[in-house]
DNA sequence: CGCCTTCTTGAAGGATCTCAAGAAGGGTGG
DNA sequence: CCACCCTTCTTGAGATCCTTCAAGAAGGCG
């Protein structure tokens, strides 16, 4: 764990803190609330590339590269802390442990997109939609093996669009059908997986990618400065 | 420029010289031909996440996260150095620069993914192949505002589908549209771009991400040990 | 109570896939 | 130099998943 300075500052639902093109001179760090990373193509049309949780660095890697090509967006209510880049690369520089470890941290990030392009790329709505849930439950510490999942998921239909590269539209009809074979229930931004197992293999989905299970000390986690 | 120990070898066409799952000891730096990096899903779907050339490291996150969760497959006759993490480590605990150099490497591969995901999510079939080929043009140092562009590109249409989330059929049938629009010729292995603007605009290219505009002391670049 | 967002439904259209088979190209051995 | 073979490219036709457009229902909040 570190303790980092920064500015503290809360986000209103779909609002860009940090713009395409931005030059950045700070990592954002996701206190509360869930973020999107987005990018578009020359029409516009938007593509969310990363969804953020709290205790992650959601653009960690533009201390190597402070011009956006990217935004950033709160998918719901966000609290996030802006970290200096000057502040990163002195501890980096300080400790060697934390330099890899940053840099790993940008190599699961990589390793994750590399699992959209998948998604993406070789699963129909049903397993795309599934995959995604799957990712978001583990990263958030929900899903270790039980077979009962619960959690807060503050995102909309259309959002979940935005990330699987579908339409709102065939979301809602692909979510309905996933209710109706009961491996889900989602009301009132409260997500409710029966059968975690079952749910999984729809999703095809195996957390390997994610190195939950790295050791304490080699992951990365961020603490606020008081 | 880094002059790394390492062990050479010859790669054939369409073998896996990096399996999933393996533990590995070394990252892989393409001296010559192109080598893909493959993610698969359950049922055995085989995606294309990355395109390697000659003077990338295919595999340098590995460094950091040694069990494979992808393959390494030589898309055309390769010769690869393996150089093992050990030096990597020691040569980034000996130069910082290098550490850093390291870090924004995986930060492009995973900038890079992040399109893929844009391109396979959000690009009809058109734009979507145009795109890659736009993507490796420019990473062989070929399209620098030019008119006209030729490279080699030993690949066949079956491994363009696989990057490109399309079956061979639709790759080849694209294609075709494609010559037929005068936007580009392909024989025996040699891509050629009459009209680089245009294409790049039908592949709704923009180079930014790949920073190919880095200065040359902050990008990396590696040659071999004698 | 009224408004605005989000969810839901229907119907038609289109991009891409699947399956199947034939043509072209390059290499090899006789 | 020709015959053969194997890979790659090409073509056709029907099926399907997902999109598009349009509108109505439900839910939350002031």
């Amino acid at each position: 764990m570190l303790n980092l300075p920064g500015q503290a500052s809360q986000i209103q639902v779909n609002r860009d803190f940090v713009r395409l093109g931005d030059r950045v001179q700070h990592s954002c760090l996701i206190i509360a609330g869930i973020v999107g990373r987005y990018d578009q193509n020359a029409e516009g049309k938007r593509q969310i590339t990363a969804i953020h949780l709290p205790g992650d660095m959601a653009d960690l890697h533009s201390v190597v590269q402070p011009n956006a090509s990217w935004a950033l967006q709160a998918l719901s209510t966000a609290t996030i802390l802006r970290v200096p880049h000057s502040e990163i690369r002195a501890a980096a520089g300080m400790y060697p442990a934390l330099a890899e470890a940053l840099w790993r941290d940008t190599m699961i990030d990589a390793a994750t997109l590399a699992q959209w392009v998948v998604n993406v790329g070789r699963r129909d709505a049903r397993a795309r939609i599934a995959h995604l849930l799957c990712e978001l439950a583990t990263r958030l510490g929900k899903a270790q093996g039980e077979h009962s999942v619960v959690l807060d998921l503050p995102i909309n239909q259309s959002q979940l669009a935005e990330a699987t590269a579908l339409t709102p539209v065939h979301v809602n009809r692909t979510l309905q059908s996933l209710r109706s074979d009961g491996l889900l229930s989602w009301q009132r931004g409260v997500l409710h997986i029966p059968d975690w197992v079952r749910f999984a293999s729809v999703g095809d989905f195996d957390p390997l990618y994610l190195q939950m299970d790295m050791k304490p000390e080699k992951r990365l986690g961020f603490a606020q400065a008081s």
